[in-house]
RNA sequence: GCGCCCGUAGCUCAGUGGACAGAGCGGCGGACUUCUAAUCCGCGGGUCGGAGGUUCGAAUCCUCCCGGGCGCGCCA
């Protein structure tokens, strides 16, 4: 095996072009403990097997592949079988080298080619104002968007909304009832919101809308598009026929149990034959795919994990490729307050509105705490102590990482891209460059899991090693300033970049 | 009863086959004549819910059990 391992063939990612170096199959690890190298791999204990060799055979194969590359110093068999790589000071600058030539980009366009995605997210009814479990969904949702985007697809975001159902005649009636000076009916809606809108004329739902959409624009998220529940109807007549049916106890059902669903579902009810909320989505769908995006995604709360199977069986039964229909679920969120637990719902009552959430705890906090958490982690903030202590939290922490570059960058003009070493690299340099080289694989991975968590994490590490590094040198005026210009410069992209993925300011002052 | 999710440090949680399991918060003790101390350094803290199994190797995969959450509407 021929190494033409070459850092003239710019990827953005340094990590895998190094692993690519090795052989197909290898992947570079960083190992927790230093002694280990700087990377490391596992590939001979992998393909021991298959290769019918000894692990440790295997790996010297590897070690001595890897001692031939220029940016290697040395390599070592450890353990059953792992290879640990040390590398030179020059891979290191050639790594910071191509995240500055990257810029912007770096981490990104991963899609290769992009997609076309639509996101539908939050989609509440809008009988009320938006409560925090909407806010981990607008949250979640978009930051999948994010990096859906940033890895080179084309991503549109879309609020569904029910405008004619029995919920929004009742929201309806609440309304009109307090306008006749009447109390509100007993399943109807109460609080001051239905009051303010009373207080105004005409349809309220419109207004309410508005208001959810400034709370949305509030919290980050811009729709691209909003959808009526009543307007998607309207191709239901067209589509029923195609659908797979019968009738029972005087509706009219979808075999879905038979395309992968749970069970089946009432499309028609018995008596006046309406359509329920379930038919509503087989036309939405239809609209979705021939509108075409490559792949449809919804975004529900866990207490909608019922039907999520649902989704995928209209596909199915309407001949398109159920692939292109993509549920994910997220758990809930639980607030506590003063030590106090109250749980969103809005049938108990225990309401705590997105624009209060947000005034207590600010929106940066409130976008990292709800991405913080996988999304089938439940979720539990004690709203007061997010508040109270928000400067010890890690997102503040993150984010003075990237103000305190801003400070350094602001007191220079040197702006090039030469990185040329003066003297030895120290640790705290090595270990930064290790950790911006793993933003791609990062993205990549948060992308393909859905999974954005990974994204405040890895922050957190980044800002961990600036502070670390910052704190045992000095940048201007050192003789090491070029690279450690550098180096700042690529840290606030890859810090800015993180941040951005999950909805959060990245300041130059604080 | 059935389905989905969760169970990792005192608390909130990372960690979807690799080396002695990590972070933040909380606790204790240190460090500013500097480009921002919203920072850094140190100390303490664990039967990864339990039991089997697969594997050279399991918090991670499989089976069963225990505990918690959420669903199982001709509501949305």
């Amino acid at each position: 095996m021929q190494s033409r391992y070459s850092l003239a063939s710019l990827t953005a990612d340094p990590v895998s072009t190094l692993a690519e170096a090795l052989g197909p199959d290898v992947e570079l690890e960083r190992p927790s403990e230093a002694v280990h190298g700087d990377y490391a791999t596992n590939a001979a204990l992998k393909l021991a097997g298959l290769r019918r060799m000894a692990p440790r055979e295997l790996a010297s194969e590897l070690v001595a592949l890897a001692e031939s590359l220029p940016e290697v110093e040395r390599a070592e068999v450890a353990g059953p079988g792992f290879v640990n790589l040390f590398l030179r000071d020059a891979w290191f600058a050639d790594t910071l080298a191509v995240v500055l030539a990257e810029g912007d980009g770096f981490g990104g366009g991963s899609a290769d080619p992009g997609a076309r995605y639509q996101v539908e997210m939050v989609s509440a009814n809008p009988t009320g104002p938006l409560h925090v479990a909407h806010a981990r969904n607008a949250a979640y949702g978009d930051s999948v968007a994010r990096l859906l985007e940033f890895a080179g697809n084309d991503v549109s975001r879309e609020y569904y909304y029910n405008d004619s159902g029995g919920q929004m005649d009742r929201f309806r009636a609440s309304v009109e009832a307090i306008r006749r000076g009447e109390e509100p009916p007993a399943d109807g809606y109460r609080g001051d919101y239905v009051r303010e809108l009373a207080a105004q004329i005409g349809d309220p739902v419109p207004e309410m809308l508005h208001r959810i959409e400034a709370s949305l624009e509030r919290f980050r998220i811009h729709f691209d598009s909003w959808e009526r529940q009543s307007v998607v109807e309207q191709r239901l007549p067209e589509l029923l026929p195609k659908l797979d049916t019968y009738e029972k106890d005087g509706a009219l059902w979808a075999r879905s149990s038979a395309y992968g669903d749970e069970e089946d579902r009432v499309l028609l009810r018995s008596g006046d034959r309406s359509p329920t909320y379930r038919a509503a989505d087989v036309p939405y769908l239809v609209e979705k795919l021939d509108r075409g995006f490559d792949r449809a995604i919804y975004v529900l709360g866990a207490d909608h994990h019922g039907t999520r199977n649902w989704y995928a069986a209209v596909a199915r039964m309407l001949g398109y490729d159920p692939g292109r229909v993509e549920v994910l679920l997220y758990q809930l969120v639980h607030l506590t307050r003063g030590g106090e637990q109250a749980r969103m719902s809005r049938r108990r009552g225990d309401i705590v509105f997105l624009d209060e959430f947000l005034d207590e705890i600010g929106v940066d906090a409130a976008r990292w705490y709800l991405v913080n958490r996988g999304p089938d982690q439940t979720i539990e903030i004690d709203v007061d102590l997010a508040a109270e202590r928000s400067q010890k939290n890690p997102v503040y922490y993150v984010q003075y990482a990237h103000a305190r570059i801003a400070g350094i960058l602001r007191n220079t003009d040197h702006a090039t891209n030469d990185v040329s070493l003066a003297e030895p690299l120290a640790p705290e340099e090595r270990e930064l460059v290790k950790r911006l080289a793993e933003l791609p694989a990062v993205l990549r991975e948060a992308t393909e899991h859905r999974g954005p968590q990974a994204i405040p994490a890895y922050a957190i590490r980044v800002a961990d090693d600036f502070h670390r590094f910052y704190h045992e040198h000095r940048v201007l005026e050192s003789e090491q300033e070029a690279f450690r210009l550098g180096l700042c410069r690529a840290t606030q992209t890859v810090i800015a970049r993180c941040l951005q993925l999950v909805g959060v300011e990245a300041p130059d002052r604080m």
